[in-house]
DNA sequence: TGAATTTTGATAGACGTCTATCAAAATCCG
DNA sequence: CGGATTTTGATAGACGTCTATCAAAATTCA
């Protein structure tokens, strides 16, 4: 009932002590054939180290930098907040948590960031990707330096990175698409689709996803051309009260990007009376306050909290070598309407 | 940016490391004053114990009971698989546990195990709950014997248990009614209820969550009268199927209970053409075909492995007299529709 | 075979905390 | 004040692992 230590392993191998410990930590200067006895036994005892006793031996810090856009956008203030409160809470793992900030969406910035870390004081990268050569680049000579790098939220696709936590795009404008096909039944007519822009990777695969479902199963509406807000509340709000003005016909709104407080206020704009059926993204103070007055009807999320939990996870496994460096639980998209806000 | 340690706070109070020993364990022998003194040195430090270390000096074990009912209800099946996947793993952190299982819904059986526990060789327990006062006592009797109870899915309301990790159902009620109400807009006529059985607690929550919200918010739906599934799938399909053939205004099914196949059955034997929306709880291996196939348009669920992870983090601070013994994240009730499956 | 080299073992001390014991110091009480 | 009692300090060893060093044993190679 209590765990097998390395003296069983010792034991039960026929070694000594300072052996299994050059096994379990590969260091040098051990025989093929007394490598694999001592493996054997690992086995068949079903050893596994004790990680606590181990960092608290040999005083092992796990030193990670997350890099996060700089910037208004609220969905990555608050990834920024649960940052902050999860290095806290890392700190008693022996886990010692930096943040860097960079320009949204340049490239070059990110890159020159990650080329100027030293790989000396750092172990190991969490990074919102923005999906360029030379990035993948930078992660190339990041890792070859020794550094472990994963994505968080927006995904560097490609074998560079060690891995990605964050949501399925694709999945969660299909998932969009059927919540507000059924809101929308009964009434026909076309849905408005707002987005960032077409240039980021996630925005364009929640269209992707969307469009889809709304095609194949809710043929009856029409898909307006999209409007492209570029994360910005006002000109958010300005083209969407423009396009509902000008087409009493739309009877859903799809926002797949930033800009929430934008669409509330060009809905606040119709005439009591008109049916508008409203799903976005990301549960913040002012979509919360939309789904609770009624003018949004649902809110697709992703937990932060999880994501950045997730990435400091598997960074760690990462650099421990553990076997199975997959996260326990995906991240999923979580539907939010009025009454199960958390 | 290293931790301090006892030898810091010693070093602070000046006093010796026993001293700070026999504050920190609450040992008596010590002057009020004296105690003071270390309690200011660690709070000027902000001094928190290495709990790994901790742990490993004094080979602390947690040894937690899970309780469980017996029976085919599909959740709690994999609620107990659950329990034993999180055990597997908490064996890392000295946290043994052992799982116990009960007829369902029987009260006396449940406070008879709860009696027969033997507080030298148990820590924590944590349940689920069947409410009444002989179950009440039970757990006042064995908390008074020094063992950390709390309540898990289903709880015990009142003062004895000291916490509960599980969905708010009236919450949940009100979120399938706000789902259905909009699935079933521009068809006006009759929603059916299947329950398990209103003497549940649970249901009786979700059931009243549910009426709330259609009644103020989608009157032009009527709710039919509900129907007592007994948590059985051919009781279910049977009662059902009947209902829906008789009413063919029934536009909406929202089944707050178990039973979920016998609920497919009874759609899949209605003739083409007749639409009917379908919400139901917990996400299995029935219910997750149906929402694949389209029988069922959402699906209502309580994340029973966080639940289950939830429960093991509470006991353990409990246990260790952590300041803040409140679950990180409250487990929230999830919609899963088609697109958005884990 | 004997020397050089590689592999293995033994031992000690550390990480931060706990437990136990014994002695020294401070305080109390009559 | 002096003895009894309480409070405090010092020390040692443990938990499971790591690191380092030195010596002993086994293997290799000429």
């Amino acid at each position: 009932m209590t765990r097998p230590t390395i003296h069983d392993v010792a034991r039960v191998a026929g070694v000594s002590l300072s052996t299994v410990d050059r096994v379990l930590n590969s260091r040098n200067g051990v025989r093929a054939k007394t490598r694999s006895r001592v493996m054997e036994a690992i086995d068949s005892l079903g050893f596994e180290r004790n990680i606590a006793a181990a960092n608290l031996s040999r005083k092992r810090r796990y030193r990670l930098c997350f890099i996060l856009p700089d910037g208004q956008n609220s969905f990555m203030r608050t990834l920024e907040k649960d940052v902050a409160e999860e290095a806290a809470a890392a700190l008693r793992d022996s886990t010692v948590i930096e943040t860097r900030k960079v320009p949204a969406f340049d490239a070059n910035a990110l890159a020159e960031l990650l080329r100027s870390l030293d790989p000396e004081a750092i172990d190991g990268v969490a990074m919102v990707a923005t999906d360029a050569t030379i990035v993948r680049i930078a992660v190339r000579e990041l890792r070859a330096r020794g550094v472990a790098v994963v994505t968080l939220v927006s995904d560097l696709p490609g074998p560079e990175k060690q891995g990605f936590v964050g949501i399925d795009n694709v999945q969660a404008g299909r998932t969009a698409g059927s919540l507000l096909g059924r809101f929308c039944r009964g009434r026909t007519g076309r849905v408005a689709m707002v987005s960032g822009s077409m240039l980021l990777r996630d925005h364009a695969e929640r269209r992707l996803g969307f469009e889809q479902v709304l095609r194949t199963e809710f043929p009856e509406q029409e898909i307006a051309a999209p409007l492209e807000g570029l994360d910005d509340k006002d000109r958010v709000r300005d083209q969407l009260a423009e396009r509902l003005a000008a087409d009493p016909g739309i009877v859903g709104v799809y926002s797949l990007g930033a800009g929430n407080r934008g669409v509330a206020e060009a809905l606040a704009g119709l005439p009591p009376g008109r049916e508008v059926s409203v799903v976005v993204h990301e549960l913040t103070r002012f979509s919360r306050e939309a789904l609770l007055d009624g003018s949004f009807d649902a809110v697709l999320h992703q937990n932060s909290r999880r994501e950045v939990q997730g990435a400091i996870q598997l960074l760690r496994s990462l650099l421990d070598d553990q076997p199975q460096p997959a996260l326990d639980e995906p991240i999923g998209v979580e539907i939010y309407m009025r009454d199960n806000l958390p």
